[in-house]
DNA sequence: ACAATAAATGAATAATTATTCAAATGGGAA
DNA sequence: TTCCCATTTGAATAATTATTCATTTATTGT
């Protein structure tokens, strides 16, 4: 029903947390989370959310999310939007970074480029990015997707 | 029959130059080049090259290869190894390559860990590498897997 | 609020992929 | 060679995943 949003977020922790084979097996930990639902509409949301099937030795082949930071070679753009993040904030479920002067409009293409669902979409000034996250997803929920995109800034939230 | 090694490498040559999306169609497109085998055959060949199934735009989903050059955060010791590299010869169906002085264990480690099909293993003495590739793997697949590996090398070859 | 429209979902089913089982093939070792 | 054992393969089938279709639930416009 109404709790779509819940179901993703709990499938992307849930993958990132654990080699999973297949949808019958997500499906039975996500109900064990008392999310329940069927294998139809978990099939429709690894898909929304871009899952990747790829090899494991141990279990031969794992779900995964796709890479949300930057791709390889752009390592350059990940540390300059590290460089130049100052900080979020939330208010009335929007999020607004500082960011240094000049910063804003490549940190924001930054996180339109990785599209993570917790994102609706983002507005950038010169030193401020208003984010708009995606219905029911909380302040930490933005965060961690803002890690991924720039995992540098994880030693800011410790 | 005897010719699984063919099919391997045109497998490889057939996912990385196009978006194919399921075995059906990769099987045509084996067909085509008269490699006539089956399904079944199929799912072991993909497994035992460790090929991911990975969410594109375009296609849904597609076939792709392992990255076989070093993971992020090893492009040092891929430059590393490029920089020792000096050249590669065949003889009788091994290969012998030539690095500077103390170079050849780390390089052999990074072929051994990106572990190819092409190359059954390597012994490395401290500036020598002796290649043993699979049967029926030609020189020039052991070099595409090498620049697989180690992409600075490719200028070497051209 | 109420209709109209769009989006989300489940049940059933279709499509796809993996595996089982049996047959064929390919090496060694004597 | 010939036997033995391991590997490869195909056909059939099982298992898994995607989609269709009908229904329910949400959203928009008036």
């Amino acid at each position: 029903m109404g709790n779509r949003t819940e179901r993703l977020l709990a499938i992307k922790e849930i993958i990132t947390n654990n080699k999973v084979s297949s949808q019958e097996e997500l499906l039975s930990m996500l109900v064990r989370k008392g999310l329940s639902y069927t294998q139809a509409t978990l099939s429709r949301d690894l898909k929304f959310l871009k899952v990747n099937k790829i090899s494991d030795p141990e279990k031969g082949y794992i779900y995964e999310l796709p890479d949300q930071h930057a791709a390889l070679g752009n390592e350059i753009a990940e540390s300059y939007a590290a460089q130049g993040f100052v900080s979020i904030q939330f208010a009335n479920h929007l999020g607004v970074i500082k960011t240094l002067p000049g910063y804003a409009p490549s940190i924001a293409a930054l996180i339109d480029r990785s599209n993570p669902f917790e994102i609706i979409g983002t507005i950038a000034g010169d030193d401020t990015i208003l984010i708009i996250p995606h219905d029911n997803v909380s302040e930490s929920d933005v965060i961690n997707a803002m890690i991924l995109i720039i995992p540098e800034l994880k030693s800011r939230f410790d």
